[in-house]
DNA sequence: GATAACGTTTTC
DNA sequence: GAAAACGTTATC
């Protein structure tokens, strides 16, 4: 656990600090002092930011490497006049000479974020639920998941622990829980977990249906009150520059909120993630009604 | 305890 | 539905 340690948000720009030091020393010839954090993150202190925030320009020339990650945000700051909705890496070279490879943090975030998925769940843990499933259930040919030839059946992880992390599964365990839907019902893809059709008429009883949905429920919600961890790949997430000009910037103090243009694209998704499951129709699964 | 920032609720 | 405010968690 401790070798894993030190995840906070922001280690990631700590690192990256060595290397941009070693290009701007003389940061401070703006005259405006910038105010690193010992992230790494700039960011004026919010009173100042609030007395007159810079323009994007006059932080732009703090450093080459950073003032071409800079120089691309001015430029879709001019395009987009402040709405980061569309951010697209126009900067991959320039983030990538900032950037030197992936730092402490990106590799941990990105270990992290594999280990926890968005949803809480992750795919190799589902994949491992499924394939536990089919072991309790009267399975003809749980192989191929009843599914074309398109359809990724992911492989499960064997670092997995025992039938404890699954505590629906453990139907010795004392939880008694039995897991309602046949695996075969499922669909695995890439992009998400799917339920086939029909798959809810199947279940064999109500009672069952509904202590099914409580204990899922449960699993979920505990797992949903994990705080999500950002990703530390996207675009955003490797931003090290708050704008300072953005709602989130200008109103940190009561706002909370990372900038604007740093806000992880995986965050932004909805909770719910990639192991989000579907029904046929498209719409999403409601695990507790 | 300070700070950063995600999640939820409230407001518009 | 989006933004702001708030509550809370995570890290140092
Ligand atoms: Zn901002
Ligand atoms: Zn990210």
């Amino acid at each position: 656990m401790s070798a894993s340690g030190g995840l906070m948000e922001g280690n990631q720009a700590r690192e990256d600090e060595d290397a941009r030091d070693s290009c701007c020393a003389d940061e401070e010839t703006s005259p405006v002092v910038e105010r690193r954090n010992r992230s790494g993150i700039i960011s004026t202190p919010l009173s100042k930011s609030l007395k007159h925030s810079r323009a994007l320009s006059q932080y732009i020339a703090t450093c080459s490497a950073a003032a071409a990650v800079a120089n691309a945000n001015a430029n879709r700051l001019a395009q987009s006049s402040l709405v980061p909705a569309g951010i697209k890496s126009h900067s991959v070279d320039a983030q990538h000479r900032g950037q030197v490879g992936l730092t402490k943090l990106d590799r941990g975030a990105l270990v992290s974020s594999l280990l926890d998925s968005p949803s809480g769940l992750h795919l190799a843990q589902a994949a491992e639920l499924l394939r536990r499933a089919s072991m309790l259930l009267p399975v003809s040919d749980s192989s191929n998941l009843g599914v074309g030839g398109d359809m990724e059946a992911v492989s499960a992880s064997d670092s997995l622990g025992s039938v404890t992390d699954f505590p629906l599964l453990s139907n010795g365990g004392g939880v008694g829980g039995t897991f309602p839907f046949h695996p075969g019902l499922f669909i695995m893809t890439p992009a998400g977990v799917f339920l086939a059709d029909g798959a809810l008429s199947q279940v064999t009883g109500a009672s069952e249906q509904q202590q099914a949905h409580n204990e899922m429920a449960a699993a979920a919600s505990a797992n949903a009150k994990k705080k999500r961890k950002r990703c530390g790949l996207c675009p955003p997430c490797r931003r090290r520059i708050n704008c300072e000009q953005c709602s989130s910037c200008r109103n940190r103090k009561t706002g909370h909120q990372i900038c604007k243009f740093r806000k992880c694209e995986e965050l932004k998704k909805k909770p719910a993630g990639g192991l989000e499951v579907m029904l046929p129709t498209g719409a999403p699964f409601r695990w507790f009604q």
